[in-house]
DNA sequence: TAGATTGTTAATCGATTAACAATC
DNA sequence: TAGATTGTTAATCGATTAACAATC
């Protein structure tokens, strides 16, 4: 790795795309590829990709191009794949249950823990292997384990409670799949959000336009 | 609204955060806000909201500031809240089942008119009221009603062939939460996914950050 | 070698920020 | 009225694109 200094958000969002590119890419066997070839496969441009690759450093060949399998490997290290990260679940409804039982949490470096709940009838259960805890427990079990995530999928009117007992437990990061703006004030914390209804009113709204488009063509 | 030439994804993505972040104005009792305040509360500029809001119109009064509702309301209309979309869903494993059960549909302007699936098992049932169909019948479906947008929640080894057949039946878009990186060669058709992975591996590029950091001070 | 393609610097483009007259 | 805050244009900043020497 190379300079590194002050990579941009815009390039960050994008490392998470090549490396699912050239896992696909992997998977269809391919070897190499070039810049323009990986560029027109996603709907960037070349000079893009070597932009952006060229923050962290040289993962090329000159006129060769790139190694699928190595590049991808790098991008993994860069992502922090092999760091052995670990998360822990707060929620356990039809959300949390679906994404402890559908996400191939090992495939993103990342080892599921245990499921946090308040319900009776499910703590002390296991979904898809992974205990329920009650999460009266919560500090105790951070306290214990090297725990660098939360994920929320708690209700609404909880998240912003639950995500504050996650910062002052000391996770590193929390993974907010509630709709709920969260607050965080700690900027040793990160936080990541996934807005289902932000996503499917950019959609209302892209699809709105094409409705218009063809009324007044 | 005024002159919409060319609004930047960047402003586009905003659009529904403004939303949301006005609901919640409205539900706290807060009537009025300025771009200052709205902007602290969201992280941005006054500067970059008021530059926002001039792509669609005047929606303020100077002196003033915005009115919560009335600004909810018309960001509402842009993104096009009130215009009767619907979808379906396709595939209710975990995750389809989930979102069915759990996501507001309506709050954001969708009704959800039918799930598709190939389980016997589960076709003819309902799921929180929603009729369960086999996707043998999905192009009969789409022919016989409105159909916005699809929700592909199906594997990741069918997703391109359910998206295919999706846009060859004609719907406007695609809300995409399969893993898999969709190919959508219409330009009439506008492609939204959902990609639980980017989002989880952008976390752990900016935990890792903050883990070099602090061994490197 | 010749052709291809990278790494890297420079030029362009677009988005964000600043500024301020208009006006509530 | 005076103070506040918008709508809107201009200035700045940052990201994308272009260009090309280096080199495999």
């Amino acid at each position: 790795m190379k300079r590194n200094a002050k990579v941009s958000t815009a390039v960050i969002r994008r490392l998470p795309r090549y490396y699912r590119q050239l896992s696909e890419l992997q998977e269809t066997g391919v070897v190499r590829i070039s810049s323009g070839a990986l560029g027109k496969s996603m709907g960037l441009t070349a000079s893009q990709i070597r932009q952006d690759l060229f923050c962290f450093g040289e993962f090329g060949q000159q006129g060769y191009g790139y190694k699928v399998d190595s590049l991808k490997e790098e991008i993994g290290e860069i992502l922090g794949i092999s760091r052995g990260h670990t998360l822990i679940v707060l929620g356990t409804g039809n959300l949390g249950r679906a994404i402890i039982q559908n996400f191939r949490f090992s495939a993103n470096g990342f080892a599921l823990l245990a499921a946090f709940d308040v319900d009776p009838v499910v703590v002390g259960s296991r979904i898809a292997g992974v205990p329920v805890r009650h999460v009266n427990g919560l500090e105790d079990f951070i306290a214990a384990h090297r725990v660098d995530v939360g994920l929320l999928t708690v209700p609404m009117a909880a998240a912003q409670q639950m995500g504050d007992r996650l910062m002052d437990a000391g996770v590193k990061g929390i993974w907010n799949f509630t709709n709920y703006e969260l607050v965080c004030a700690r900027p040793d914390v990160v936080l990541e959000s996934v807005h289902f209804s932000d996503s499917l009113l950019t959609l209302s709204y892209l699809i709105s336009q094409r409705e218009d488009m063809e009324e007044n063509p």
